[in-house]
DNA sequence: GAAATTTAGTTCATATTGTCAACTATAATT
DNA sequence: AATTATAGTTGACAATATGAACTAAATTTC
């Protein structure tokens, strides 16, 4: 739960801290910026699972992600998919007929919408996203080594509240851009 | 619909380790893996980046972020700046020459190594990296809005530690599998 | 109830990114 | 001198991302 974590020092300019230099009115530097230092873990993170589960289970990451996400979702169409992924509905409609041809997932028509199908894991693909996911975990694990189990879970809910606001901020920027192309087009 | 899903998303008591919560029943499940939060954060953060970066100036986020870890590096080798930036030397030596010919970074030979070269910002790369730069933290305010500066604080120091931590890791599995390599050679 | 609009999914085109190996030219080691 | 290692560049290719065109089936509108 979130409130721990109240009472240490702002800097009044809003700026993180920055371990390596003291900052008195310091410039604004990229290693001070949140989204650098999460794309820069991001990468490596990307990498080491590459290095585990590509070899390993001949899936890539994002194969593996649809897998384990359907699990948790059941059976759902395409679309449902693709959102909880993070992924375009193109991007997941060529990863899942892959799967499917694998034998991974299971495919059927959606008896409430033509249009629509339903997507669940088979027994193969059940199993293989629990295998994967195993050792998701142990990587995991020794990533996180460095953090006491509170931390853990700090650092986690913060990422997830992050996430939720992100996605806010993200659709408005979108909603926005969409709009400013409208009126320039009016302009022309 | 769907019925297996809801509230899933959302736990009440903000926690993310739902072993807490059951831990006998509960079978790992991918939304307890730090790194599923990572990546999908990281994904929307380049989606956010893209749609404020690339339109306003002609230039992708890889490119700036180099610009933005040239200007606290000063005058570096390029292979400094890749490391520093968490890139291949390859993939920095394109962006890097890119830049060159738009005349953002400068290169000079090295004068205590005829193979390395030097790099730095010219004025104007110095320029657009503070304008950037300045967006930038506009963008991420907008995404840490709801946590509070002292949150956000321990969250980049948090992600810090486990950046480092995990390079490490890295590191290692690196050096495992290639001496996996080594003896499968020898075995054959 | 026919026409127009919207939606789910697939496919195509294209750009970006990531990875690795070959290649050059210097430097360092033996 | 010959070998080996390193810095950087380049080529080839796989993975990823984005958007738009297309189909088929809903849904809405008139």
């Amino acid at each position: 739960m979130n409130k721990k974590v109240e009472n240490m020092t702002d800097r009044s300019d809003g700026s993180f801290f920055r371990g390596h230099l003291a900052p008195q009115k310091s410039e604004p530097d990229i290693r001070d910026l949140f989204s650098f230092e999460l794309q820069r873990l991001a990468g490596l993170s990307t990498r080491i699972a590459a290095l585990s589960i590509r070899p390993k289970y001949g899936i890539t990451a994002r194969e593996w992600r649809a897998l384990a996400v359907l699990k948790y979702l059941g059976e759902v169409p395409l679309q449902e998919l693709a959102k909880h992924s993070g992924l375009l509905k193109s991007q997941m409609s060529r990863t899942v007929s892959s799967m499917i041809e694998r034998g991974y997932i299971l495919k059927t028509a959606n008896p409430e919408d033509g249009r629509s199908i339903l997507l669940k894991l088979s027994p193969e693909g059940l199993d293989l996203s629990q295998a994967i996911l195993a050792d998701a975990f142990e990587r995991n694990e020794n990533m996180l080594s460095t953090l006491s189990h509170a931390e853990r879970q700090i650092l986690i809910e913060l990422l997830q509240r992050v996430g939720r606001n992100s996605a806010h901020y993200f659709h408005d920027l979108k909603t926005r851009a969409s709009q400013e192309d409208l009126r320039e087009l009016d302009e022309e």
